[in-house]
DNA sequence: AGCACGCCGACT
DNA sequence: GTCGGCGTGCTC
C-alpha cells in the first residue's frame, strides 16, 4: 500500500476526482484515509485529502506526496463516505464536501515566497534583487512583483539566482502554554534548597512550591500565587532542578461560567408518551425519524435532554442541531446543565480557535454530546446514539453555498450508518416533514399541551387598513397602544416583533413615484438612518440618501416601510416613560451583546423588547404577557412558494413567547391582509387546519411536498447570453425528463440582476428522476469551459429552500 | 484555481 | 528584435 489517493484542495470540475501519488518510505503506514496532506500540484504545492490507499496507479509518471498535515485522519470512513454521498446528492465537488466536515482552522492557507538560492553569492547578484530582498533572505510574492516585475523574476528564477516557495499552512495553531515542572524528586528539591546561600529567598519560595506540587503547573499561575517574577523562574532552569515544557489547552468560550446542575424533571403526560418510543428506537438501536411536533411550551427540551441521557447511559453520543439564532446561551446553559463539561457547542459566534477546540474534543471522544448549529452535523462522532434537530422548520438548516447540502438529509444519513433515532422538533413542522409524517416515513410524536396546563395566549388580529380608514396613521393600532400601556402600568414585560432591521425597506419619491435602486443590482436599497446612507443588502453597494428626487427633483421624498429603528424612535415618542431594549442584526453584532442584552431585559431593566426574527426563538422568561407583531404581511409577498409557511411559522412561534408561566399570555398581530389564511390559522394557533390547506395549494401548484424542486440559476453581464443559455439548458433537460415531469424555463430570476450580472432560472419540478442529477452533471461538463473563461456561471440547487 | 506555454501586436 | 497582452491546456 504505497500509494494513496488524494482529492487536492482546487475547486474545480476538472480536478474533482482523485490523484494518485506516491507514499515516501518513510511514511508508508503513518499516511492514513481522511488525513490531510500536503502535496505537489503542478508547480506548486497544496492541501489534499487521502481518500484510499492502493497498490497500484493507471497513471505512470506518480510525484511523492510532501507531509501529512495531521498526526491522525481528520475524516473517519464514515464520514468519508457521506463527503461522497454529500457529492452525489447536492453536485457540489468532492473537496467542498470534505472541507465542509472539518473546522475552518484546518482550511489550508497558501503562502508564496522568494527566496534567495542558497548557492548564489548576494554580492554577485544583480542590484535590482538585492534591493528587493533588502538584506533578507525571504519575501512575500506580491512584495515583491511590487518592487520588480513578473518578467523579471521569472528570468531570475531560471538562472537559479532566486527560488519560489509554495508554503502550506493551518490557519490556527494550537494553543500552547508554557508550564513549570521539576526535574528532581522531592528529596533532591530539600537538599537543593538546603545548598541555596540564605539570602536567596524567592527561589527557596519556589522550591517549596514544587515540594508540594507533582504535576507541572502552569507559569502564568506560578507567577501570581508566588507574587515572584520570570527571573526566579529562569535562575532554577537554569541550574537544571526546574524545566519548563508547553502543554496544549483549549481555547473554552464558557471558561469564566458556572452551570448550575440540574435534575432531570417529572415528565407530563405528553412527554411520557412521546419519549417512549424514543428511548425503544434507542435501545433496540433502530433507524427510524421521529416527528416530535409539540405546541410553544409544552417541553420539548426536556423530551431531549432525558433521550440524551438514556443515549450517554448506553455508552454513545449525541449531536443536538440548534438554529444559529436560539443558539442563546440560555439554551446552551440548559444542555451544559444537565450533562456538565460532556457537552461541546459550535456555533458561529466563536472565533475559528475556538470552533477548532471544541471540534477536537469530540475528536478525541472527550465528550459526548455537541449543541450546535447546522454543521454540527458533522461532528466526528464515532457511536451516534441519536441525532436531534430543533426547530426542524427552520430554513437556517439549508445551505445556500456550495455545498447545498439540508443538515436534517445529513442526519438521516448518519443515522442509518449509526442504527440510531433522528428525532426532528418543532411547534410548526416544515409541511414537507409533517406529510411525511402523515405518510407514516417518519413517526410522528404529538404533544398537544402545554406544561402546567397553561393555555395557549389569546391572539387578536388588528387589520391595519380598518386603522387607516378610521385616521390612525401610526405604525400602533389602538388595541395595541392600549395594551402596552396598560403592561407599563402593571409593570409586565412586552415583546414587539418586526421582521425588518434597519429604518425603512425603501424610498420613493411622492411626486413621481421614483424608487432609488442600487446601481448593480435589480433591488430597492434600504436607508439605514444612523449613518444617512442608502445600502444594497445584496452586492453592498452604498450612496448617500437623497433630499431631492434624482428624477424630478421633488423634495417630496418619503421613506416606505417600517425598520426596528423607526419603531424605537417612534416608541420613544409616544411612550417616552418606557424603556426599550432593541435586538436586530445591528445592535447584536458585536460578541456577547445578544446575551448581554437579554440579561438586561431579564432583570427587569426595559419594558418593552423590540427585535427581529432573533427574538421569535427559545426567549422563556415568566414576566412576558404581551406580544406585539407589528406587521405580519411583510414576508408573504415574497415570490416564494413557502411563503405562506414561513409566515404562519413566525406568527406562531412568536405567539408562543407570550404567556409560559404563571400570567396569562395575549398577542395581537396587525396585519394589512387578515384574511390570508396563514394569518387567520396563526390567530387560531390551529397548525392542522394550516396543514390541511397548504397542503391544497401546494398540490394545485405541484411544489413539495408533492413534487422535488431542482433548480438551475445562470448567470452573466450580458442578459441575452444569459437568456441563450438558459434555453439551450432547460431544453436539454426537458429532453431528458420523463412525461410527469415539468421543466419551467427560461425565466428571470426574482433579482434579475446582482452586481451587473443578469440571472435566469429554470426550474424543475419532479416526482421521480433517477438520472436527473446524472443529466445535471452533465450539463454542467459541457459548460465547463465557458464557465472557466466564458464569465458564465452555472448554479444548481438540489431541494432549494429560497427560489432567489 | 493557478500556472506555464505560446502566439500576436506595440514599442524601446 | 523584445516586452507584455491574453487564450489554451494541464495539474497524479
Amino acid at each position: 500500500m504505497n500509494i494513496a489517493s488524494i482529492v487536492v484542495d482546487v475547486p474545480a470540475r476538472q480536478i474533482d476526482k482523485p490523484f494518485d501519488y506516491l507514499i515516501p518510505d518513510h511514511l508508508i503506514g503513518v499516511i492514513q484515509p481522511g488525513m490531510r496532506v500536503i502535496v505537489p500540484f503542478g508547480p506548486r504545492k497544496i492541501q489534499g485529502f487521502v481518500t484510499g490507499l492502493k497498490e497500484t496507479s493507471d497513471y505512470k509518471q506518480l510525484k511523492a506526496l510532501i507531509e501529512p498535515m495531521d498526526l491522525t485522519p481528520v475524516l473517519n470512513n464514515e464520514l468519508l463516505a457521506l463527503g461522497d454521498w454529500l457529492t452525489e446528492t447536492t453536485l457540489c465537488y468532492k473537496i467542498s464536501a470534505y472541507q465542509v466536515m472539518i473546522p475552518p482552522a484546518l482550511k489550508a492557507k497558501y503562502e508564496k515566497k522568494l527566496k534567495l538560492s542558497s548557492t548564489a553569492n548576494l554580492e554577485e547578484l544583480p542590484f535590482d534583487i538585492q534591493s528587493i530582498f533588502n538584506n533578507q533572505d525571504t519575501v512575500s510574492w506580491e512584495e515583491a512583483v511590487k518592487l520588480s516585475s513578473l518578467s523579471f523574476l521569472q528570468k531570475e528564477a531560471a538562472e537559479g539566482n532566486i527560488e519560489i516557495q509554495y508554503i502550506v499552512k493551518d490557519r490556527v495553531k494550537k494553543k500552547k502554554l508554557k508550564a513549570i515542572y521539576s526535574l528532581l524528586s522531592k528529596e533532591q528539591l530539600s537538599f537543593e534548597k538546603e545548598n541555596l546561600p540564605a539570602h536567596v529567598v524567592k527561589q527557596k519560595k519556589v522550591i517549596d512550591f514544587f515540594l508540594h506540587s507533582d504535576s507541572p503547573v502552569e507559569m502564568r499561575e506560578l507567577l501570581s500565587a508566588l507574587g515572584v517574577t520570570t527571573s526566579v523562574i529562569k535562575g532554577l532552569i537554569q541550574k537544571k532542578i526546574l524545566a519548563e515544557m508547553e502543554i496544549e489547552v483549549y481555547r473554552d468560550p464558557y471558561e469564566d461560567r458556572n452551570f448550575t446542575r440540574t435534575e432531570p424533571l417529572p415528565l407530563t403526560e405528553d412527554q411520557e408518551n412521546s419519549i417512549r418510543p424514543i428511548l425503544a428506537s434507542i435501545e433496540e438501536n433502530k433507524n427510524e425519524t421521529f416527528l416530535l411536533y409539540g405546541v410553544t411550551g409544552s417541553g420539548k427540551t426536556e423530551v431531549y435532554l432525558q433521550s440524551i441521557q438514556k443515549v450517554l447511559q448506553d455508552g454513545k453520543e449525541a449531536i443536538v442541531l440548534v438554529p444559529e439564532i436560539s443558539l442563546t446561551p440560555q439554551m446552551v446553559r440548559r444542555f451544559k446543565g444537565r450533562f456538565g463539561d460532556q457537552v461541546a457547542v459550535l456555533h458561529s459566534g466563536l472565533s475559528v480557535g475556538e470552533k477548532y477546540d471544541e471540534w477536537r474534543k469530540i475528536q478525541r471522544q472527550e465528550v459526548k454530546v455537541v449543541v450546535g448549529a447546522r454543521s454540527a452535523i458533522f461532528a466526528p462522532f464515532q457511536n451516534l446514539g441519536i441525532i436531534i434537530i430543533d426547530e426542524e422548520h427552520e430554513t437556517s438548516y439549508k445551505q445556500e453555498e456550495n455545498p447545498k447540502y439540508h443538515a436534517r438529509d445529513v442526519a438521516i444519513q448518519r443515522s442509518i450508518k449509526h442504527n440510531c433515532p433522528v428525532v426532528l422538533g418543532s411547534a410548526t413542522p416544515s409541511l414537507d416533514s409533517y406529510a411525511r409524517a402523515q405518510k407514516g416515513v417518519y413517526k410522528l410524536l404529538a404533544m398537544p399541551k402545554r406544561m402546567n396546563n397553561q393555555s395557549l395566549p389569546a391572539v387578536e388580529i388588528i387589520d391595519m387598513r380598518e386603522e387607516l380608514r378610521d385616521g390612525n396613521r401610526s405604525m400602533f393600532s389602538r388595541t395595541l397602544l392600549e395594551k402596552i400601556k396598560d403592561r407599563l402600568e402593571k409593570k409586565e414585560q412586552i415583546v414587539l416583533f418586526l421582521n425588518k432591521r434597519g429604518h425603512s425597506s425603501f424610498v420613493m419619491c411622492r411626486d413621481c413615484g421614483y424608487v432609488v435602486n442600487c446601481h448593480n443590482c435589480d433591488i430597492s436599497l434600504t436607508y439605514h438612518r444612523f449613518n444617512q446612507l442608502m445600502k444594497c443588502h445584496y452586492c453592498g453597494y452604498e450612496a448617500a440618501a437623497p433630499k431631492h428626487c434624482p428624477e424630478c427633483n421633488s423634495e417630496h421624498i418619503r421613506y416606505f416601510g417600517t425598520g426596528t429603528q423607526k419603531v424605537e424612535e417612534e416608541l420613544s415618542k409616544i411612550l417616552p416613560e418606557a424603556k426599550v431594549i432593541r435586538m436586530d442584526v445591528d445592535t447584536t453584532s458585536r460578541k456577547g451583546s445578544h446575551e448581554k442584552l437579554l440579561d438586561q431585559f431579564q432583570e427587569g431593566q426595559a419594558d418593552i423588547l423590540l427585535g427581529t426574527q432573533m427574538i421569535a426563538k427559545g426567549l422563556d422568561f415568566p414576566n412576558i404577557t404581551l406580544v406585539g407583531v407589528l406587521s405580519a404581511d411583510t414576508m408573504l409577498h415574497l415570490p416564494d412558494f413557502r411563503s405562506s409557511e414561513k409566515t404562519f411559522q413566525l406568527l406562531t412561534q412568536v405567539s408562543g413567547r407570550a404567556g409560559r408561566h404563571e400570567l396569562e399570555g395575549e398577542v395581537v398581530i396587525q396585519t394589512y391582509t387578515p384574511e390570508h389564511y396563514s394569518v387567520e390559522l396563526a390567530g387560531e394557533q390551529d397548525y392542522r387546519k394550516f396543514y390541511a390547506q397548504e397542503m391544497i395549494v401546494r398540490k394545485i401548484h405541484k411544489y413539495p411536498p408533492f413534487y422535488y424542486i431542482s433548480l438551475i440559476t445562470v448567470s452573466h453581464e450580458e442578459l441575452l447570453k444569459a437568456v441563450s443559455v438558459t434555453e439551450k439548458i432547460t431544453a436539454y433537460i426537458q429532453s431528458k425528463l420523463s412525461k410527469d415531469s415539468i421543466c419551467l424555463g427560461p425565466v428571470a430570476s426574482p433579482i434579475p440582476r446582482i452586481n451587473n450580472r443578469y440571472r435566469y432560472q429554470c426550474l424543475i419540478k419532479y416526482k421521480r428522476e433517477p438520472e436527473l442529477n446524472k443529466s445535471l452533471k452533465k450539463m454542467l461538463d459541457n459548460y465547463q469551459q465557458e464557465i472557466i473563461s466564458g464569465g458564465l456561471q452555472i448554479s444548481v440547487d438540489v431541494n432549494p429552500f429560497i427560489l432567489m
